[in-house]
DNA sequence: ACACTTTATTGACCTGGATCAATGTTGATA
DNA sequence: TATCAACATTGATCCAGGTCAATAAAGTGT
């Protein structure tokens, strides 16, 4: 038996037939959260033949960097993954996370070359959508048209939010927005909004904040001690909601 | 006459024509930075007809806010803009400026509603795209579709860019870095990429990075003594290239 | 050309969070 | 189940850039 780890109904599935690789789309434990919502019957069955569903990504392993020639966008199917992006001395910024569900690589169309570097937190694994093969599909499949629009934006507004704590936030005003962010995308997924995993490393989320590591566990033992929340290593524990959501700005 | 402001062969004719708001696509000076680039010449006519071409906006003129209803994706005509987004406790941050060929509001599409304020920064116009029409459209115009794909990946890739900026980068650094983004916008527009007026107030510069008017107003007088700028007012003017280039990250 | 408001500059001082440094903890590999 | 490497915490010190304050320019309307 492996490390503990919280299974959900939405993701009970997922876990037993992890190496069924070519689990149709209809059958997927996420199909509520990704690509085919929203999508008839036959135009799934179409799109599920493009797909491509990938052997697993280990801790650490590259996704994608900005030297891999862009062909696809791709969908966390399980784990998670962190982007980052390079000033040219090789500062790194992590720019954001991705959890089941999500797509990653979107930034590459433009340009169609991907101007981030995308690895996987924890053991993962993704589909890949050939991105050529989706704009022919969209093109008389509205809703999936659609779809990829509004996942555009949605990455657009969240980003923006991001600039909002970056540019505007005090450490603890980034960090609880942070970890508010992060309980609610849980929450969509299945899992508890109240208590949750970090898959990150503390530099992770320091570097994605602007800020050092140090002041990040500085924080993380300032807010047990003001008893909004528990942390014990990558377990986080909400224990005053209405505290925390005053305190974010 | 009003105070200069240099006009370059792509805009002659839009400034001439400025009161003619139904001026076609076909004939506008824009037509290659805009959405209709590479649409065929039918396609193009039944755009026209959905794209209302607004009359002008004033100075501090909001161009939309939160609060209004999301309708339509807007085009810069002329002049500039600024988007911000609030904090609950009214901190605003800059997250993008806008000039002639860009897109405003696409950050609404997911949740249709804006997210953000948009205000024009000096006299300027903008062409109104119905999104339901867009999207309408651009099922049967595979190019449109592409277009819009495009244009909301080239802003989440200056966004992430910005977030690095923000995120890893000196105040001189992420000065740099934005001058030269601007400088950039500028030539990609027949304008000087070595001379051109700021639209926005140093307020303004200074929120969008993230640091203290006073900072900014210092650091252009630094650039100024090191030789790398001149800024007299809001005409700046590049000296060494190549210099500025390496110190921007 | 004047009064008035908004915007920008410059200097003096202060502080939030970075950096440096030492120690503790967890986890992977054998 | 010991060893080593990566990750995390805590304390002491420092500094880039923020804040406060005074002045100077630049717009704007009459």
């Amino acid at each position: 038996m492996t490390q503990a780890r919280v299974i959900t109904p939405l993701f009970e599935d997922l876990a037993k037939v992890e190496h069924h690789h070519q689990l149709a789309c209809q059958s997927c434990a996420l199909y509520r959260l990704c690509l085919p919502l929203g999508l008839h019957r036959d135009d799934l069955t179409k799109l599920d033949q493009i797909i491509k569903r990938s052997a697993g990504y280990k801790r650490h392993q590259i996704l994608f960097e900005p030297s891999s020639t862009f062909k696809t966008i791709f969908v966390v199917r399980s784990g998670s993954f962190k982007t980052t992006i390079s000033a040219t001395d090789g500062r790194e910024q992590v720019t954001s996370f991705y959890f089941p569900g999500e797509f990653i690589g979107m930034d590459a169309i433009y340009q169609q070359r991907y101007l981030s570097t995308a690895r996987a937190l924890e053991a993962s694994s993704v589909c890949e959508l050939p991105y050529e093969r989706l704009q022919e599909f969209s093109m008389t499949i509205p809703e999936l048209q659609n779809q990829l629009m509004t996942r555009l934006s949605k990455e657009l507004s969240s980003d923006k939010n991001l600039l909002l704590s970056l540019g505007k936030k005090t450490a603890q005003e980034k960090l609880i927005s942070f970890l508010l962010s992060l309980s609610q995308r849980f929450s969509e997924r299945g899992y508890s909004s109240m208590s949750f995993q970090l898959t990150m490393s503390r530099g992770d989320i320091a570097n994605h904040l602007g800020l050092a590591i140090e002041t990040v566990s500085r924080l993380f033992t300032q807010l047990q001690d003001q008893q909004l929340m528990s942390i014990q290593g990558k377990e986080v524990t909400i224990l005053d909601l209405p505290a925390l959501k005053q305190r974010c700005g």
